[in-house]
DNA sequence: TTTATTTCTATGTATATACATATATACAAA
DNA sequence: TTTGTATATATGTATATACATAGAAATAAA
């Protein structure tokens, strides 16, 4: 039962099949956001903090700086300082000033942040069954034509 | 020169090629979404404010209410009524009540909008071929197998 | 006709992004 | 040491989104 872009956008034909691409990955980039945006909003997390969390999970128990925080975010961050902010009020990491290095700053995650996480890891499975509309070799083939119509442009990131 | 996914968040394989491509289309739409903004801003534009002037172009000259817009925007807008306040401020574009319905405001598109459309819609091709890094067969391909993958779950829109 | 409900749009709030700039600290050059 | 420059982070502004709500007008129900 697909649904074909055109017939969603209610929009004519496109000129050719790059074109119809370039709002494609637009639209579904978009459709994805929402979907898991609701998903975590019922942890009270949205999704850039989420992806954060889990980047200083990554270095649990070291400590992240803000600029290893934006090396690793997938959506670049012009403000991962502001995201932490909003992970230290909800008390799920921690800030402090470097010791080594007065400038930067240690962000660490809390246990009540590694708490939620595993809470949400747990539901993970579950939740991705919705996607089992392709099969895994397709969902394959998805992320290798995807990669590679990155492939040339990715300087630009 | 593909670059995978893996390498560039840096990030551990995947648990199964569902999980990578949930990551992948969120990614790959973030880095769409920065290009295409990027080339709308040497015009004065934001992408929304693109996506509704095209819209309003596609009624031209028969106006169109905001319910309209929001029914035929790309990512669903609960400001559609905003970004109009900005074409209107740029003069691309005119609102006023409707005549029919006085809770329904008309919006059309000015002689000003017309022209940077078609200034835009000149340099198009131009534009798009950054992306022929890919055959315009596996272009078919990805949009097949995107559209496949949204499908069975369009009704979240 | 009066009242209730629905519809259309606008607006307020919280969050996020891109971009530019400010501030403190580290480091290098003189 | 003093000066200059680079680095790490924070913050201000404009724009955008989701969500909730407000206000006016249209429509349905009584």
């Amino acid at each position: 039962m697909t649904v074909r872009l055109e017939d969603e956008i209610k929009q004519k034909a496109f000129r050719n099949p790059y074109q119809k691409l370039i709002v494609n990955i637009l639209y579904t980039g978009g459709w994805m956001n929402l979907i898991q945006s609701g998903h975590l909003k019922s942890f009270g997390l949205s999704l850039p903090q989420y992806n954060v969390l889990r980047i200083l999970r990554g270095q649990y128990p070291n400590p992240c700086s803000i600029n290893l925080i934006i090396d690793r975010m997938l959506d670049k961050a012009s403000n991962a300082s502001r995201i932490v902010d909003k992970l230290v009020i909800k008390k799920l990491a921690e800030r402090n000033t470097c010791e080594k290095d007065r400038r930067a700053v240690d962000v660490v995650i809390t246990k009540k942040g590694l708490d939620l996480l595993a809470d949400i890891d747990k539901r993970q499975d579950n939740w991705e069954e919705q996607f089992h509309g392709i099969t895994g070799k397709q969902a394959e083939k998805l992320n290798e034509l995807l990669d590679k119509f990155r492939g040339n442009d990715f300087y630009n990131f």
